[in-house]
DNA sequence: GCGACAG
DNA sequence: ATCTTGTCGC
């Protein structure tokens, strides 16, 4: 099953290069502006196709202020490392669907910490123009040392040498989540934003509520709001 | 050469 | 991601 990931790697060389290219154009600086509305957008399969979903929450009160789905069908398998070329075209559809642009974007998935620098946060970034972080469940890659499960804390994440994102507990005695920036803000905003965003759950609320959407049904529009 | 490997 | 029931713990 890895040397199916290795095969298909091979095979996926061409695509290997276009994320190198792409990789130069994400920019990762401090953000400036103060963030109100946050955006999170996830995918499920139910199927041959690819259900996205993006939900826009007030930071301020945690109320849901937009919503709204897109759906493509599936044309690549998951290969660690090439994520957005399975769900990356359709988290956009949904994102760009929405009728209020967020401050910011949560995408369920790695931002540069990644082995080449370009995880799925990148992609929406690039893609949108948007200031994107990225909040996975699990380690893609990097080194780092084990984080105290206290909500609030975290431990800094490296590749190759290079600081490019943390681990952080979102919770007391849970298993913590990685975070890094993906575009148009840098570290520490992530990891702000992350913590602001998150409610009484391991994950921030609007990739809970996004993903909760993608999962059940719904047609190609705002949900009901 | 042998593992590891987001969702 | 997806296939799936009950169950241990705060």
């Amino acid at each position: 099953m890895t040397k199916k990931n290795e095969l298909l790697r091979t095979r996926y060389r061409q695509y290997i290069e276009e994320q190198l290219e792409l990789a130069l154009k994400v920019r990762i600086k401090p953000l400036k502006r103060k963030v109100r509305y946050v955006a999170g957008v996830d995918a499920s399969f139910p199927g041959n196709y690819v259900r996205a979903a993006a939900v826009v929450i007030d930071v301020a009160t945690f109320e849901t202020v937009d919503e709204a789905v897109g759906e493509l069908p599936v044309e690549h398998p998951y290969v660690p490392t090439l994520l957005y070329l399975r769900e990356g075209p359709a988290l956009l559809k949904a994102l760009l669907s929405l009728r209020r642009t967020p401050d910011v974007v949560l995408v369920d998935g790695q931002g540069i910490l990644h082995p080449r620098r370009f995880g799925e946060a990148c992609y929406i970034g690039v893609h949108s123009g948007m200031p994107v972080a990225g909040v996975a469940k699990s380690r893609l890659a990097g080194r780092h040392r084990p984080v105290k499960l206290k909500k609030g804390l975290w431990e800094p994440v490296y590749v190759e040498g290079e600081l490019r994102g943390a681990v952080l507990c979102t919770r007391d005695n849970v298993k913590p989540v990685y975070v890094s920036p993906g575009h148009l803000m840098d570290l520490n905003d992530a990891l702000n934003i992350t913590l602001q965003a998150t409610g009484s759950y391991r994950i921030p609320e609007p990739l809970r509520r996004a993903h909760k959407l993608a999962g059940s049904s719904g047609s190609s529009r705002t949900g009901c709001g």
